[in-house]
DNA sequence: CTGTGGCTAAACAGTA
DNA sequence: GTACTGTTTAGCCACA
């Protein structure tokens, strides 16, 4: 009963450990939808968690408003860089505030949130996204810094050249003036993300660490430095030009400004160049740009505008550029501090991105899941695509399955070790598995967890961490009418799940036993053939139809006859309610609350088969509390299955809190006395049989 | 150690 | 006879 839940509450003890009231916000979020109910989730956990989420949220907004500010602002400003508005729509991509950070979780951190073994495959499932995502914004970021810091260089430029283009001056220096915005907004975000991060414990830093959390745009990366370029840029701005946004700018470099920041970067800016443009550089190389080549197509040279960082000089055409370039951009110190320092952003931006890339195959190969990004880097993996399920594994034993992200005995490939190749040795020897943190019938899943994760299950091999029960639910939910037959039940596996493309006698057996199992799930049978609801309130309560009950066969050929080959039954049942008329107006206000509009499509006006039999089944319980009280000595052995049978409605029997004695009000409708069902169980005691 | 719940396999029965 | 569907049971395992 609370054994899924004591997953959850593992969950949460680790986070707690840690130091916080709850884990990662990701975990946190799945494990919200995932564990209501059992009251072992502290309500302070979830409040926490809903608010960190409302703020992820709320930070996202922020940040996409943000780009799209910026692309207003270089469309405003006419940006004569025609490269610079093909990039716009990129920038577009939705940026979450965490892949802003892409330094936020180390490798020690990763590793350390899974080894807390609260990761599921959803979780996981939105990490990697994530991850994915982050690989693109940074590509996106890179662009955007290179872009910027050409016109940084520009600005420098024209500084130098006072009076040049004013005009021009003016648009680029609006435009640096809103990215200089975003930068820091984006830092403010990072940091409040991280900031949620460390109070959900999911950062835990550890003593000898820096104080990750307070570098923005972690190690590795350019800000700082085009921070102070920026700062001194705009600090010799006239004041009409930067006001209100100077003070962006005194924000920045009092908050991001961080000595402790690595600066694994050999630029040395001299603090005093900026104010005659100069910077101090020390081995000027690689400055021939080889401009003639292409000139067509030459890198600084587009639109008739000079596009030389911080330049922007008209050129009517190419000769007049290549004089320009030749006599504006010649080889001097200027020049060769501006490529140096252009160098040094690229290069950094290459060193975080590969880092980053190889930070995402890392936890990709420790997941064990196909990597999505093309050749991201040229380790091999061999993921779970390229793993095949060895006979023995997947046949002899059908307990040595792949294991689920989840489970808590599923080795945590260190990340130490660097990728690790993934065999199916590996795969298959770390033992049965188990774990479903939906095990629990009153946590279903919802469409949302499955959605969230749907591609990653369509593609990834893995075994969804969620039980039969969960997903035949699911399933049936899922479909239009709230019903499906078997078949189609069997085709939603296969389709959501990669995993159940193969073994299907197993599992297709055992979503068998499961429907006939779960009280939850109603067959219910039409001219058409059969098919399966579920009833969402008893999934909730999560019972089963007891062992040991009779079987439903009944070897009373008549009474099996009478109900098999009567289809009709049902609906002249359904029309007449010939079975619960006494009861039918109670029924009409069971029905009402109970789980009605999980079928709504079809409950319109005319409730479904699966309603009845809900709403009957549901009725009949309620009924037999009234006739306990009358009736408790009634004779054994009198299942009120046989009153619901003739519905071919899977007969459910009753609670021992509902229900102590047979329901006499229905049974004699097609009761023979000497029905089988009596001898069957005739040594069980009725109350046993009726739960 | 025990109880509980989920999974799997198997047996069995009915139906198409 | 076969495949499919549905029911039930037993045994195993993980977990609390």
């Amino acid at each position: 009963m609370m054994q899924e839940s004591g997953t959850e509450t593992k969950s949460n003890g680790a986070a707690i450990q840690n130091g916080s009231s709850g884990g990662n916000h990701l975990l946190q979020c799945a494990s919200l939808r995932e564990g209501r109910s059992n009251g072992e989730t502290p309500a302070a956990d979830a409040g926490a968690a809903e608010l960190v989420h409302v703020q992820q949220q709320q930070a996202l907004q922020v940040a996409r408003q943000l780009l799209l500010q910026q692309q207003q602002q270089q469309q405003v400003s006419g940006l004569k860089s025609p490269k610079r508005n093909d990039k716009q729509p990129a920038l577009q991509v939705p940026v979450s505030v965490a892949m802003m950070t892409p330094q936020v979780i180390t490798p020690q951190q990763m590793q350390q949130i899974l080894q807390q073994q609260v990761l599921s495959p959803q979780q996981l499932q939105v990490l990697l996204q994530q991850q994915q995502a982050l690989m693109l914004q940074q590509q996106q970021l890179q662009e955007f810094y290179k872009k910027q810091q050409e016109q940084l260089q520009l600005q420098l430029l024209q500084q130098q050249h006072a009076g040049k283009q004013p005009k021009e001056q003016q648009q680029v220096a609006t435009q640096q003036l809103a990215f200089q915005q975003q930068l820091l907004q984006m830092q403010q975000l990072q940091q409040q993300h991280l900031l949620s991060l460390q109070r959900q414990g999911l950062l835990t830093i550890q003593p000898g660490q820096p104080a990750l959390p307070l570098q923005p745009l972690a190690q590795g990366m350019i800000p700082t430095e085009l921070q102070q370029l920026w700062k001194e840029v705009t600090s010799a701005h006239s004041a009409e030009e930067t006001t209100g946004s100077n003070h962006s700018s005194l924000d920045l470099t009092t908050t991001c400004v961080s000595s402790s920041a690595p600066s694994k970067t050999s630029l040395i800016m001299n603090p005093h160049a900026s104010t005659n443009g100069q910077l101090s550089v020390h081995t000027p190389k690689r400055e021939s740009l080889s401009h003639e080549e292409h000139p067509h197509s030459h890198p600084l040279y587009g639109h008739g505008v000079c596009k030389w960082p911080g330049c922007e000089a008209v050129c009517e055409d190419f000769q007049s550029f290549l004089k320009h370039l030749n006599s504006e951009h010649a080889l001097d110190d200027r020049s060769t501090a501006q490529c140096r320092v252009q160098m040094q952003v690229v290069q950094q931006l290459e060193l975080q991105l590969a880092k980053d890339k190889e930070r995402l195959q890392a936890m990709m190969t420790h997941l064990h899941v196909k990597s999505t990004e093309p050749k991201a880097t040229p380790q091999p993996l061999n993921l779970v695509s390229s793993v095949t399920l060895s006979k023995s594994a997947s046949e002899a034993s059908p307990q040595s399955l792949p294991h689920t992200p989840t489970t808590p005995t599923a080795p945590i490939t260190p990340v130490t070790q660097g990728p690790s190749v993934i065999t199916t040795t590996s795969m298959h020897t770390v033992g049965p598995i188990r774990r479903r943190y939906s095990d629990k019938y009153n946590v279903p899943i919802s469409s949302a967890d499955i959605a969230q994760n749907q591609e990653f299950y369509k593609n990834a091999e893995v075994r969804p961490p969620f039980t039969y029960a969960s997903l035949i639910r699911q399933a049936i939910l899922e479909s239009p009418e709230k019903q499906l037959t078997l078949n189609e039940i069997y085709n939603w596996f296969t389709r959501m799940f990669a995993y159940f493309r193969r073994n299907a006698a197993t599992w297709k057996g055992a979503i068998r036993t499961n429907l006939s199992l779960h009280k939850c799930f109603i067959r219910v049978e039409d001219e058409f053939g059969s098919f399966w609801t579920v009833d969402d309130e008893e999934f909730k309560r999560g019972r089963h139809i007891q062992r040991g009950r009779p079987r439903k066969y009944c070897p009373d050929e008549n009474f099996d006859e009478l109900v098999t080959h009567n289809p009709s039954l049902i609906k002249n049942m359904q029309s007449s309610h010939a079975y619960c008329t006494p009861l039918n107006a109670a029924l009409q206000a069971s029905m009402a609350e109970n789980s009605i509009p999980l079928y709504t499509t079809a409950s319109m006006g005319n409730p479904t088969l699966g309603n009845l039999a809900s709403a009957i089944r549901e009725e009949l319980n309620g009924a037999m509390e009234h006739t306990n009280s009358n009736e408790s000595d009634s004779s054994p052995g009198r299942s009120p299955m046989q009153a619901v049978h003739p519905v071919h409605v899977k007969e459910e029997p009753l609670d021992p809190e509902e229900a102590e004695g047979p329901l006499s009000l229905v049974t004699t409708a097609n009761h023979s006395p000497d029905f089988d069902h009596d001898r069957d169980y005739e040594d069980e005691p009725v109350n046993e049989d009726m739960e």
